[in-house]
DNA sequence: GCCAAGTTACACAGGTCTGTGTAACTAAAA
DNA sequence: TTTTAGTTACACAGACCTGTGTAACTTGGC
């Protein structure tokens, strides 16, 4: 958290740079020199900043580990918004899958840390509707929170296969059905939600 | 379908063994060289089996995409016996999440012919839980298949990062919701079922 | 002006990969 | 036996990869 608007170091360059050829082309479809070419810089810069590309992989996927932002909306509204806000990013051109997924796949169970971190990441989803669950006063606040991190994950794969953001709505439809189901009263079960929950998905 | 029991032959042998190690290391991290070492073969005898290394991925996913078997069960059983069945296969050390879905987040959107089959295979699979929902008469067959997708394709993600077999009795319970949510009978809660699904899920 | 830090161009080592060319070998069929 | 189809060993081309070494250059701070 340095001071805002602070200029763009190299190394964020480097970083911002390989962050969306790993994601868009596949981690080991990129080479460093296609990602210095990319910015414009030597080679010898990018190891300058980062020791190998194993550590540039590692810096990708800590970047991609984001927090989703507080809301004020209520529990039910966060956790539809949740799908609202996959639909878009679905919509997108440059979405392509969930990159700690996408890394697994790609690495291997080889790469112990590249799991980790996606376990981290996954497990971190899962406890963010956990705890909006629990603020509902659900029955089984952790079997649901698993249940609609599944649906995420799920409408993520499809997508990824098919691209076809209809599977964020097919996904939240059931969310929905799943809440009812556990005694969450939801309002309007058209898709008239505004500003949904924003944090990357991933 | 020539006649059984006929001997293997050197093209199965090689596919067999790239169906292996493609699936547990990834298409990219295994060369030609790997597998023809493997079988213990020269590298010619491949090549004078499959022109290239696209031909045997290209034959490698073909392969993979295997139908369910027909089944004499309930409808209600068939669903619910493919959570049962995934749970199985995450169970096994040998499972490293679709095989459709990685190649996708592998090789990219670049090659289009991997998207195609991963999409044929997902929608083949869409389709299977579909026919079984008009069977139950459900109200909205085609939207609840999908949903029962998600579950698989979330399940399958979940265990690819977490080799947690738990995914899939979470995605069986919420599938239990769902069918429940929509007029339908589920007998058992427990998880007594026998002998379900069987064909691999991807 | 001068220094120090960062950057650049460039060559290179050592490895991997896909795919080909070739001549010798093996074994089964004719 | 002779033919024929398949296989083998092996070298090699051409490309790409990660990572290093080095000497020259640019640039902002003093």
């Amino acid at each position: 958290m340095a001071s805002p608007h602070q200029k763009q170091t190299m190394k964020d360059r480097i970083l911002q740079t390989a962050d969306r050829l790993f994601y868009l082309k596949g981690i080991r479809a990129i080479g460093v020199d296609t990602i210095s070419a990319e910015i414009g810089i030597s080679k010898r810069t990018l190891y300058n900043h980062f020791p190998s590309k194993d550590a540039l992989i590692a810096a990708y996927l800590e970047h991609r580990f984001v927090q989703p932002k507080p809301s004020d909306k209520s529990p039910v509204e966060q956790i539809l918004g949740t799908f609202d806000a996959l639909e878009r990013r679905f919509g997108a051109k440059d979405f392509r899958g969930c990159p700690f997924v996408n890394a697994v796949a790609e690495l291997g169970g080889e790469d112990k840390s590249v799991k980790e971190i996606a376990i981290a990441f996954k497990e971190s989803r899962r406890l963010w509707f956990r705890d909006r669950l629990v603020e509902l006063g659900v029955a089984d606040p952790e079997g649901l929170a698993t249940q609609l991190q599944l649906l995420v994950d799920g409408s993520i794969a499809q997508d990824l296969v098919r691209d076809d953001p209809a599977m964020a709505r097919a996904a939240k439809d059931a969310a929905r059905a799943l809440l009812e189901n556990a005694g969450v009263k939801v309002s309007s079960p058209d898709g008239a939600e505004r500003n949904p929950g924003s944090a990357r998905e991933g």
